[in-house]
DNA sequence: CATATCTCAGATATACTGATATTT
DNA sequence: CAAATATCAGTATATCTGAGATAT
């Protein structure tokens, strides 16, 4: 999904008003709504930074996610699947991941020594170079959360800990 | 499996593990990165649970948007175009978005009463009754965020709205 | 003529379902 | 045979670009 960038201000807090509509017709857990509606446009806003910086690399966010994983994996190489797991993708959707950086020589696949029914994607020299490169430019644009200090964004990344948790992606 | 020399617990932190390699690489941001992965993962959560929330309807997350959009406005009718700057679509995701809602009987198009280049997309009475039970059904799920108290999703609502100001999503 | 609004055609990115070949 | 791994075909959603029609 791409993010689409926002011309011109609204003029008032969009979410607060949403809010408050939200309470007057007892919909339910309206800070729960508030909070959603402020992720999904946050994550809008990095994205439209991120992918702007990575055009000249020819690289989605997506793409840029899977090239780090493989660049701080030990040997420079996983499983396909494991990837997924790791990075939350369906399978099919490494498959064309790793087909499209497969095609930039970003990355190479290369049988498992042992498991001949796994194959694994292998980050290149090229694919070093690249992933450097990029993820200096995504971090000059500080992902588009300059507004906040390292500290307001460790209590983001520190509240949010708790929602992953409880949904599964790993043990307290 | 190989015998393994760096045995790793089998569920870890994935985003704190991360931010660690990238300290390592000093890549520059590691706060941002974190915050940044930790929004990635949970809108991932939000929206798998509100759309499986969803699915009797026949409903995705974006088209209840939309809907709702529509039910808080005071007329049950907005210009297409208000309604990408308000949602932060492109124009094209509103005429795609709109034309399935019509073709659902939740929506119609009827023309503007004065200005004749603009179409309205104005909620239909079946539409309130849709929005309405899709919006109980997503709330019962409270947003896949019930392991927050309201005064923990209220604090990420307040840091991420310094994030939408300095978007320009609105004046302070 | 310049601008605004909406639509359409074509391309890309990602996800999902269901099926398949291979291997364990 | 059952389970795991990766792939493929087809479909769906949402985005973008670029073009065009109509109206202001």
């Amino acid at each position: 999904m791409r993010a689409v960038s926002n011309p011109r201000p609204l003029g008032f807090d969009a979410i607060a008003e949403a809010r408050r509509q939200w309470e007057a017709r007892d919909w339910g857990a309206p800070a729960a709504m508030a909070a959603t509606t402020s992720i999904m446009r946050v994550h809008q806003i990095i994205l439209a930074r991120a992918e702007e910086a990575l055009r000249p690399f020819d690289l989605t966010f997506a793409r840029l996610e899977a090239l780090v994983l493989l660049a701080f994996s030990r040997q420079g190489a996983l499983p396909m699947g494991k990837m997924g797991s790791r990075l939350m993708l369906h399978p099919t959707s490494v498959t064309n991941i790793i087909d499209r950086l497969e095609k930039q020589g970003l990355v190479r696949r290369v049988p498992h020594p042992t498991d001949r029914r796994t194959t694994l994607a292998e980050i290149t020299d090229d694919g070093r170079r690249v992933v450097d490169k990029a993820t200096e430019a995504v971090s000059a644009t500080g992902f588009g959360l300059t507004a906040l200090a390292d500290e307001h964004l460790d209590q983001v990344t520190d509240l949010l800990r708790a929602v992953r948790l409880d949904a599964g992606d790993f043990p307290g």
